[in-house]
DNA sequence: AATGAATGAGTATTCATTCAT
DNA sequence: TATGAATGAATACTCATTCAT
């Protein structure tokens, strides 16, 4: 089984495969041990190259690690974008395949999301910037649908921006969280990216429907669904 | 004249009082700078010791680590356990107070909520683990809060255990995010506890009614509001 | 006669005398492989020490070398100036005296003068500094002897006082070099301090005094030593 | 576009040619990082070719290092060496000459000059060896003119053979510091090579004179000028 | 004649941890 | 209770040098 690995290793490559090569070792490694605890090392090592070739191709463990974040970043940025139906759909549609495509990123690369979700906000500001970065994007993407919606439904009751701006947070971070709790039980089988999307769909677009028909939940009688 | 130090410093101090210290030090430093990045010399510095006291205490980075999670963990469950209106209440009132009781805790413990939340889930298996059962508690005691307040509702339709669950997990994440956003602006006026717990519920109580309703978003056609 | 060694070795010991110990290694390092080609393993070992505690103490590489600059440098400058008779005696008597310093401080320290001279010149910016500031007290100390023997000859002809400074670095430029010269054959029997610089006396105070008769040497005919 | 760069670039040329840019770039190279922290790379860079050409036609670093000395040095002994003026000339005449010629060469390729002064001296056993027999070959030169002008002059009273090496040695190293100080003063106007040569021979040969004569200076009554 | 791809062997530096007092 | 002195074990990073083309 190694001859396979023997076959493909230590050949000359042109250094554009061989930089995905590393990226790839490097992603795996952060994830699994940590930016501190991973060693330039086992990533070589894993990489099937030498440490100094890592060096002149990414220059450094900082840099390296903030290429393993652009590159996860960016692909799972893409893989939502092009997951979302086009503009002129509904936005519960919209949202729902965006959702839809998120899920299955994550499922699909669990190491890229590891590095972006558990390891680059940890570690100090060169990182913790490039993601929230991105992060906001998505932010900002699903704030613009949430906004949507709410104009397409007529006037806003008393929904301010700020409040828009923390629904699309709210969002956000469940669905992060639902990322880990899909894909969390190693082997076993998690729902699929479809099952938790409608889940996250029924918690969310639901409650927004309830705000945008001004019917908001008060710590003073719930919502007034029954009263209506 | 050293001696206004020497009475705050080198003074000779119970057990007890010298370990919160250290703690405070560990917590304060494992959240600025990471777990990696956190150096036994500068947290015992900042402890006002020297570093063979701390290990004399806390023997090693490690249990440190783990002595800190473990104290703002259990401070932060208890915070929301005492906030939680007692059981009698309605489930949307216990969980609306409890919510309340999570913002206003991490909004005052920064460092310690970031411990939780950034560094420990990050860093290989002693410590994921007690941060994951910590949560976990958190998950089992929303899953309850909605569990009750669905099967006072009669009939849950379409609600599998595993959804439930999913819901909290979802609920869960919501709220983590929301607290890193609320605090998020540094010295700005973030929102209050108060007022993001409201926004958080509006998103999820109101949701969760619909559910109970049998009133599912579903791709085909959306929330049937209207045609109810 | 290891013993002796091993006796003196690992031994707990107050900073202070680790210190010299340490510098007293770099100071042989350093002389011997040039500073790039020192180790700091090499240097700890020789001192008898780990590695971590020379870094604990000295800090780095480039301090470490900045340490031996200044401790030599001032030993040396310390002799000479030991050395020169009273500001009283004779300009000549002075200069005499501060060269037999010199020689014999050459002499005795190899290694001390080989970082001074051959090693601290050669490496970039912190050093070559350092270096020159010392080098350049001895240069203003025999620019002012000699500025005294000439003006205490009553009116200089013809020497400006670029003239002069040029002297003294002539000088100083011939002194370095008749030290590397008496120390230079290994282990023969070299020239004394005194003999070396009672020919170099010879050379430079017999040639100011005919400078300062106003009997300068010219392409045109020679020195008129004897046409006077 | 790139055309032009190519032709001056990229373009095939004999070896010779390619070997003296290299030294060139080596040369630069060597004289301003000093020869550890000068790198390959960067020589390969400035020379304008790849790593593997410069070890192709150099070798190793060593060698380069070798061929930079003994390039730099049989230009400063031919610049020497041309400049004396004939044989049948007085003595006097040709130290001033040689004396012109070492100044002009050294403030006409400072890189060069720093190379044998600063760096070569300074680096272990091939390189050392190699200059110090060049230094040796100038010495011996200027012996000779010593020798010669003492002898002329009948009847050398105390001179022994190795106080006239002394002499030469103290002359060729107050020529060496007068050569950093003159060149010294970065864009600043510093003494011409005609002007620093007349300095050292007014220093130089007067004082040579007085020794002749068999008036040495001596501790006890400093030189008896003024008693003959 | 010339180079892009690749590496073995090292070096400075840091850190958690312990001993002797 | 408390600390100054000391280290084993790692790790990021660099460099001279070579191979295949």
């Amino acid at each position: 089984m190694a001859a396979e690995v023997a076959r493909t290793k230590n050949k000359r490559m042109p250094r554009a495969v061989r930089e995905q090569q590393m990226l790839d070792a490097a992603v795996t490694t952060f994830a699994q041990r940590g930016y501190g605890a991973a060693s330039m090392d086992e990533i070589a090592e894993l990489a099937g190259v030498s440490k100094p070739l890592v060096y002149l191709y990414l220059h450094s463990k900082e840099e390296l690690f903030s290429s393993c974040i652009r590159r996860e970043g960016a692909a799972l940025l893409a893989a939502v974008r092009s997951a979302v139906e086009p503009r002129d759909a509904p936005a519960d549609r919209q949202l729902w395949s965006g959702l839809r495509g998120f899920f299955a990123h994550t499922a699909e690369r669990p190491d890229g999301w590891a590095v972006l979700h558990n390891q680059a906000r940890t570690h100090g500001e060169p990182f913790a910037g490039e993601v929230a970065a991105m992060r906001q994007e998505i932010v900002t993407l699903v704030t613009q649908l949430i906004t949507e919606a709410v104009e397409a439904q007529g006037f806003p009751r008393d929904l301010a921006d700020r409040d828009l701006a923390g629904l699309a947070h709210a969002l956000v971070g469940a669905a992060e969280s639902l990322a880990g709790w899909a894909n969390g039980d190693p082997d076993g089988e998690g729902p699929s990216a479809k099952e938790t999307a409608a889940l996250l769909m029924n918690f969310a677009w639901a409650g927004l429907q309830n705000l945008m028909d001004g019917r908001p939940w008060s710590p003073a009688h719930g919502t007034a669904v029954k009263s209506g």
